[in-house]
DNA sequence: ATGCATTTGTTCGTATGTATG
DNA sequence: GCATACATACGAACAAATGCA
């Protein structure tokens, strides 16, 4: 119910600050102090303009300045949102999906998009150290945080090595209880390579991100005890939601 | 349905994601992996089209695509070759931008962007390990690899801490030896975190990549050998060219 | 599938204040 | 005083992404 010019909010007038470095205080001051809920929406650009009595120029000034703070994200056609923190995700020799999200404080859980065998592309065959052709097992995993969608991992098996690890898998539900049943008791990380690249529109829908948003790609290497490749991995982290952290 | 009597390779079906699209998956794999070598000449369009038992305008789009993100060129009446400018990121404890880019067999160059001194952000200040508002320096750089841009770094150092970093840094115009100069004989990575973004036109430009591509941003923190954060950086790589590995 | 409303992203143009020489 | 450059701020219009009916 604000008169066309007149209920402006009034700004500390401080000497030389610029009106978008005050604007930018002030959200900040709200988000800090948890005024506003983390992922939760800020008013529109628009709103904002009118609340503080400005272009809306002022305004996007002012939240570029939050979101290159980090402090918020900004969505084109949706909004602007305040930052929730962001998962990171260890990478270490033993790294396992549910420990990872627990280790975090919230709960996993996960869909089984897809179980089947297929022949290996290129990429998969020698991720795998296999010949082109070769028979292997897909699983295809979505994983959730708290509900959450928080990524898309590909599994890909080397059926003839390891016997059994389809009807392991579809017992099972889940990579690290499939391969004790199949005899292998721990595996290792032996490599991972990451890049990033646009999702398609798939991908976005199952991670709940938008399309403009760049997904990690990483690819992983995993090895028994004996340093047998055991299974290569296609991971899909929507950003900046998940982060990948180096710790040696 | 499949082509007259011949073989063609098994490509990951993928729901809705076009053929076109997988094949250049496939073959940026090969590429990236170093399964072909740099510089190589890749088989010619009809041979790629017997191979994955496409039309050759399939293969072509698909050319065209590893071509607009820089992997390969396509030389009228010659054939198509590897792109020279592929790297992989080797993430270890002492990875130095110079020997970095030897190791791959190319020449590194530079050229300072900007060196100045200012306030901290209060992310810089929380890798630093310093409050919010300190006195830091910062040294950016794009790193070159004969000639052809590879990466934006912005490297930030706690200037109370390291004396005289700001006139070594103008002298010398390299970190490494910037830092000797300021007594730092030998610095660590610490922490790697890896995450993804678009790029803004500046960044685009100066690494002469698609806006539609995504960056990868690398913050590191590096440490002396007693421990104590010597620099805190940000580096932006370009994808696909680029490529972060981590190996323990 | 299509169109519409909402919201952010981009690009014009204009005006003003401040610092510099 | 004057010219110039730069940052700030406002206004209008359109483009692009999203969500919904």
């Amino acid at each position: 119910m604000t008169p066309t010019g007149a209920a402006a909010e009034a700004l500390l007038a401080r000497d030389g600050v610029a009106l978008w470095r005050r604007i930018a205080e002030a959200l900040q001051s709200e988000i800090v102090s948890g005024a506003r809920a983390a992922g939760g929406r800020l008013p529109t650009e628009a709103a904002l303009a009118a609340r503080f009595g400005v272009n809306r120029h002022t305004v996007r000034r002012a939240l570029e300045e939050l979101s290159r703070m980090g402090l918020i994200r900004v969505e084109q056609g949706r909004g602007s949102f305040v930052a929730e923190d962001v998962l990171d995700y260890i990478v270490g020799p033993r790294t396992r999906f549910s420990e990872w999200i627990r280790r975090h404080n919230r709960e996993p859980s996960g869909r089984v998009l897809d179980l089947r065998e297929e022949e290996a592309s290129s990429r998969v065959a020698s991720g795998l150290g296999l010949r082109n052709g070769a028979k292997v097992v897909l699983f295809e995993h979505l994983g959730l945080a708290d509900g959450r969608p928080i990524s898309i991992a590909s599994h890909y098996f080397p059926a003839a090595r390891l016997r059994g690890i389809f009807e392991a898998l579809r017992a099972e539900q889940a990579v690290t209880r499939a391969l004790e049943r199949v005899g292998i008791a721990d595996y290792l990380r032996q490599s991972t390579r990451v890049t990033a690249r646009m999702p398609t529109p798939t991908e976005a829908a199952l991670l709940e991100t938008p399309r403009s948003r760049p997904l990690l790609y990483c690819e992983n290497v995993n090895v028994d005890r004996a340093g047998t490749i055991v299974e290569f991995g296609i991971a899909r982290y929507p950003t900046p939601r998940v982060q990948v952290v180096f710790e040696p």
